[in-house]
DNA sequence: GGCGGAGCCGGAACCGGTTCCAGATTCCAC
DNA sequence: GTGGAATCTGGAACCGGTTCCGGCTCCGCC
């Protein structure tokens, strides 16, 4: 209703200083800058975000890209990015955009081709080569949170580290017959996220001389007594369970140990663990990756790390790029892996002799 | 870069033709609409939004309020929304946004007041009258989703039914002692959806002549070897395992079945179950809401809801409510509850004699 | 005392679309 | 053949802000 001439004349000025008044640029008196807010409030002044970014070009608003909401990680992320950009004052506009497909080419063709985002964070995405540049041509800012190669400001942990340190903490405890639970595709995308994790895996078993067993496929690994074996299944806590069910009814000598590629895969493992009537930690250790809030419950082993801060360090970049604040410094320690920690709770043990 | 102006001019017409052209209103001779789109697509024309809704008013763009996203329904409601307003042309914006706060004053008073968005869809968020109000004052439909007293257009099951439905599941399979685990202050907000199944618990209860036990307080419940107990914690797997662990450790009469108002602390109490040493249905039978998809896996019996069809279905009355489309009718069956189904699994079973 | 510059303010252009209005043409009906 | 409606098009106003430019005042300094 109220537009910013019916403050002007309210106050006695012109549009040019009210505006000036209000957003806080250029120069105004200080008792005038008083009228112009006072008439302002008196008539509940709300200014037309449309209007302002039509000129200004900034529309106070990102777009976030994401494949999924409903796993915790990427709630976790979700979260922590809302808060921050909306401490910051702007808003979120969501994409939930999975593999490939023509959504996808909709999403970024269409709605983040239009003028209605300043910049965009994807979560856990393989942006192509295509996508990134054309966000680059239009001049949107791109940061990476997870998954994919370069292209923009990237944020990660280092998934392969993790995947190693998994490992090695189950072959310490003395394992050595233990299993990967990797995300579906792991292996046929090694710079996903998964797909790092498995390969972190494999540098372990490797380093600690159990490697040749592992070369093999999944099948040939169970055949042959291996010391290591490989599956993969979705990363969600069915799918974690389903790949235990077949891990551990195959016939041969089973793993004592299981790394799973994320916590939720290991709360499926424990649990179809105990369906076949074995004790954890007694009978199989467990550890996943992702310090999953139901962590606790489980009594989990895992790779910590912390999506919601994750979240809010990728709009902190964004907003950088965006030139938002007096953020002087230009970027912290870019490159820089994001942290991580191994926290021991009751899933893994010594293996029984 | 390239604005309409340009496309007309490359085209041969004026400003007002291209537009109206492009955008399909008003009449155009068929082949200058032709000239203009190809003049478009050469030149890789896209609109503005930003200029389209400062003179229309309208934003294609709505808001959605959510308290949580990394909770099963909720996650699932998003998504579905998210998908249906793409296909629509919409953009989604993000308000995470919990109980009473500064966090969610701000949204109201600034963010959503602001011209940003056409209508909002609050999902499981109980609005205050004010709230409601601010957003009819400024003439944008809201669309509720569970939750809340009435004000603007309102969907939900009928979770009352859904909780008499539950409860009388396990009375029939012959269980006298059955508890519910309600969700946190339900009894404090009857009006909320876990108030509501709260009550509809009491009614299945107090319709069966088991009722004069449970009027008490749990403990006094408890005490008196009552057949029915209640019991609160929070609507996630944590919280039913925690108070499954305290109700099947109390002293007296172990209950024989537990209704928990959501599938994730049913989960939780299965957990909690096996962890003492009890078998699922056999020593405990559980029944849960929603018909989360790791229902399958834990065997859980049911009354399962569609989330996502739910989200679709805001949507659609959304888009209705903006005149959106060639939908005719006013709104389909207003008022009417939304379907649910009970699924029947392993988790539930005559009590042992 | 004069001059440069900073501070303050108003007029007007502008961002990029949409829509009203009016003029021109075509088409149909009487 | 003519009146009137329907179709098509262009000019111009407009949405609600921001910003450029220029004018004025006042201060400090040479």
């Amino acid at each position: 209703m109220a537009a910013i001439g019916d403050v002007a004349r309210l106050a006695g000025v012109s549009k040019a200083t009210a505006s000036r008044a209000l957003s806080g640029r250029g120069h105004v008196a200080v008792d005038t800058r008083r009228r112009v807010e006072a008439a302002a409030a008196e008539i509940g002044y709300i200014a037309s975000p449309d209007a302002a970014s039509l000129v200004t070009g900034r529309t106070k608003n990102v777009g976030v890209v994401i494949p999924f909401v409903n796993r915790w990680f990427f709630g976790e992320v979700l979260e922590g990015i809302e808060r921050a950009l909306l401490a910051a004052g702007y808003d979120l506009t969501l994409y939930n955009v999975g593999d490939t497909g023509p959504v996808r080419d909709r999403v970024f063709e269409f709605f983040l081709a239009r003028k209605r985002v300043d910049a965009v964070i994807a979560v856990g995405v393989d942006l192509t080569s295509r996508e990134a540049e054309g966000l680059e041509q239009r001049g949107k800012p791109l940061v990476r949170l997870g998954g994919g190669e370069p292209g923009g400001a990237r944020l990660s942990i280092d998934d392969r580290a993790v995947g190693a340190l998994a490992t090695e903490h189950l072959l310490h405890l003395g394992h050595t017959r233990v299993a990967h639970l990797a995300g579906a595709g792991a292996a046929a995308a090694p710079w996903s996220v998964h797909g790092q994790r498995r390969l972190g895996y494999l540098d372990a078993i490797a380093a600690a001389g159990l490697g040749d067993a592992v070369a093999g496929s999944a099948a040939a690994g169970a055949a042959s007594g291996a010391a290591a074996t490989l599956l993969e299944g979705e990363m969600t806590m069915p799918g974690g369970y389903t790949a235990a069910l077949q891990l551990l009814g195959r016939p041969g000598p089973r793993a004592t140990a299981v790394f799973a590629a994320s916590d939720e895969m290991a709360f499926g493992v424990i649990r179809a663990a105990e369906r076949l009537g074995l004790s954890v930690p007694r009978d199989l250790s467990v550890i996943g990756v992702d310090g999953h809030e139901y962590g606790e419950m489980f009594g989990l082993t895992t790779i910590s790390q912390s999506p919601g801060d994750q979240g809010r360090l990728a709009v902190d970049v964004v907003l950088r790029l965006l030139g938002e604040g007096e953020h002087a410094d230009p970027l912290p320690d870019s490159g820089a892996p994001l942290p991580t920690r191994l926290v021991v709770r009751a899933s893994t043990t010594a293996p029984e002799r």
